[in-house]
DNA sequence: ATGGTGACTCGCG
DNA sequence: GCGCGAGCCACCA
């Protein structure tokens, strides 16, 4: 709502898909948080599916189209500025090491400094076309 | 159709 | 700054 071509019909079974497409917008060195998505894809009440859509992401050998490889999940944290994965240490490691490689300053209890690293995000012109499928 | 489950967030104490 | 409780959403049995 607001956001120009946004099209409530057709939120549900492309939100996944829209989700990664935001995502691979992000560039290498910065980063985002769930719930930012979320409000870019008009719906700011949304951030838990956003995390819900990247913890299905299947492995990097997948055929499927959205992977683990193609999508840049690592640059995704939480409003706090932290690294959010609580329950799988090994995968919050890995996170943190991808991050750390394209130049982002993580703290040994996975703090990040937003006032440096937060992504801008997407300009209405660049969202009107994934709302509207494009990407 | 219904209820349980998260890689979320915000507000309080 | 930290822990809790309460909303909120899309998935999947």
């Amino acid at each position: 709502m607001g956001f120009p071509g946004y099209d409530p019909s057709m939120t549900v079974s492309n939100f996944y898909q829209q989700v990664y497409q935001v995502i691979q917008q992000i560039p290498p060195g910065k980063v985002t948080s769930y719930g930012r998505v979320a409000l870019m894809l008009g719906h700011p009440n949304a951030a838990r599916a956003v995390g819900y859509a990247l913890s299905s992401l299947k492995t990097a050998n997948s055929p499927d189209t959205y992977t683990s490889a193609t999508v840049p999940w690592q640059r995704v944290i939480n409003s706090q500025g932290r690294i959010s994965i609580h329950h799988r240490e090994q995968t919050a490691q890995k996170q943190a090491q991808m991050l750390r490689q394209e130049g982002v300053a993580v703290d040994e209890h996975g703090r990040i400094d937003l006032d440096i690293y937060l992504w801008e995000g997407l300009h209405l012109v660049e969202l009107d076309d994934i709302l509207k499928g494009k990407g």
